[in-house]
DNA sequence: AAATGTTTCGAAAACGTTTTCGTGTTAAAA
DNA sequence: TTTTAACACGAAAACGTTTTCGAAACATTT
């Protein structure tokens, strides 16, 4: 096992100072020819590659972006991973990865730890208990630093810096609208409560197509789920508030849904219902993933582009750290989402 | 905006020398009260954290673990990275991820950009074309500079290291049996080409299934699917392909596919062609996704536990990092597989 | 022969830590 | 008063780089 050889292994061995190896191996005219082929030589032999941690102390710059989202076994936020590490590592940068498992304390923990020389900056979406708790002071805080953050999807106005975010608004009322359209009289909204703002502004969408049409929202129709109880593997809970709904509501022709979840439930209750896709009932969900995808029947989606808002935060944060200009301009930048349309709708 | 704090500016501004600031903050018995209060006082008042990447580099430790998956919008890769962010997480150490997208030469520039010093050690699942290609060299070099490896699910024996893999052999053939005792006659299997060996595995697991009860393999009842082809939006081969097998072969009633997408298929196939499930045909799937979970009806599955698996290779990396035993009584630890009754089966 | 210019290299500082070892000061013991 | 011990602190090296600056060695010009 051969250790991985350094400037100074290579200096020792040729005889030369660790400047002069240093200088032959990056070209340098003020070496000889010489010199300098033999120092190349014996480094490719060697296969001499610099030492990142070294570089990054002298530089005072890692070239690695830190990313704190809530949940990685989740489509959405996996593709805006994969967004991300296209885009980084084509610049050069590499990604590491925090979750905060949608905790406060595990977020504040996750960017202290990085927050300490091991990146050049921040890309996060923010937890939803730190949404309910309204306290954004760690995100201050390493801005003030001079660590830049950009933030996505889950973002707060609060907080000045670059923002990515899916026009949630537009892309539910898109979807209502296209409901409404297709002959729905009675559309239900199923959504989350409303601290999480994504969920909010959905709501508002659905709520803005329905007036449009000279509707007025019923209450009754509109499904606040509770998102707390409601774990991967317990979906009971969901279930049967949905049934209830359509029981006490049979009027009902078409759903929107914030989430695949949502929609996929719907459509499994439905069908529990005797209600015929799309015919007896048009659905519509929000986030394109693979279960929308591979539905039976599929699943009408708006889609986020989750790749795309990695990709672009990605551009913003490098941008900002090459730049060194931190905190200044900031910019929100609005990624339109589209409606797939699949067979859960006319 | 405040840069950080170093123990050369405390140590300036309080007119003591930096390894008394250093000392200061340890509480070591060396430093008088005084001048230990004075200075942790200080430090808390500025929010003084010690400068990871100086740490790296003294301690030639960098606390921080690489991992190199094909893909990270996939289920399963999601799942074992959340275990292993859980372990690592849990011990003090970071995860960085790097994705190969299944290409060769996007796995070797992951691994150099990181073997550079970056990283304490891998957990990696080899690249589809690296296991075409059979070229190993980058990870039997990695490990010869003294970073150690971990595997996981797509492995190879030719490497030394330690390993966690899925008993793919088992849980296909306990899929198969259950098939079998439920009644089916013709049990068809939609896998992989032969070069992924999770899918080799799983073929050979059927076949040893069917002879345990007297029954020959039938090549017209396996379907090898070329995945070269199948792009995550173009499953119209897939589909025709498994169209054509029921066609050929109507007296199938029975089906065990390799992975959650080929079982999807199936079903929306057999219902096109007026199957009833599990009455006319009984399906299992491998991999414990979304897609098995919410299907409907729900798709009985091999379950493999990703995070389960995440958690270990992280145990096995990090005791070898920290017990600097490297490639020494490496071991390969088999997670059982679970198998996951819904309604897709009897 | 002296002055100047060019080539080639090395010493040292810097990035931010930790730790070993030495040293000056003071208090206790002889 | 002298010796010893305890205490409190600082200098310096080390981790592996890059880069500035100075300086030999040699060549060229006057």
């Amino acid at each position: 096992m051969k250790r991985k050889v350094t400037l100074k292994q290579i200096a020792r061995e040729l005889d030369v100072s660790i400047s002069t190896v240093s200088k032959a191996l990056k070209n340098s005219k003020e070496i000889s020819e010489d010199t300098r082929e033999k120092v190349q030589a014996f480094a490719k032999l060697y296969n001499y590659k610099p030492n990142n941690i070294a570089l990054s102390l002298k530089n005072r710059k890692t070239k690695t972006i830190g990313v704190i989202i809530p949940e990685i076994v989740h489509h959405f936020f996996s593709k805006v991973i994969r967004g991300i590490e296209l885009y980084a590592n084509n610049k050069g940068y590499n990604v590491i990865v925090g979750l905060s498992n949608e905790s406060f304390d595990k977020e504040v923990i996750n960017m202290e730890m990085l927050a300490n020389g091991s990146i050049d900056g921040f890309i996060l979406s923010i937890s939803k208990e730190t949404l309910q708790l309204q306290d954004y002071h760690h995100f201050n805080e390493t801005i003030n630093q001079g660590m830049p953050i950009v933030m996505f999807d889950r973002v707060v106005k609060e907080i000045n810096c670059d923002k990515v975010i899916v026009d949630d608004y537009k892309g539910a009322k898109n979807a209502v609208t296209k409901l409404l359209k297709n002959g729905c009289k009675n559309v239900a909204l199923i959504t989350t409560k409303d601290y999480v703002n994504v969920g909010r502004f959905r709501t508002q969408g659905y709520i803005s197509a329905l007036e449009d049409h000279q509707l007025v929202p019923e209450p009754s129709l509109i499904l606040k789920v509770d998102d707390e109880s409601l774990t991967e593997y317990n979906l009971s809970n969901l279930e049967t508030e949905i049934t209830q709904l359509f029981q006490e509501n049979p009027k009902i022709d078409g759903v929107f849904a914030v989430n695949e979840i949502y929609a996929i439930t719907v459509m499994k209750i439905a069908r529990k219902l005797g209600k015929e896709i799309p015919d007896d009932l048009q659905i519509i969900g929000f986030t394109d993933g693979v279960l929308s995808r591979h539905a039976i029947p599929g699943l009408t989606t708006v889609s986020q582009h989750g790749q795309k808002i990695g990709e672009k935060t990605a551009e913003l944060l490098i941008e900002r750290i090459e730049k060194e200009d931190f905190s200044e301009n900031v910019q929100t930048i609005v990624v339109e989402t589209e409606l797939i349309e699949r067979e859960s709708t006319k």
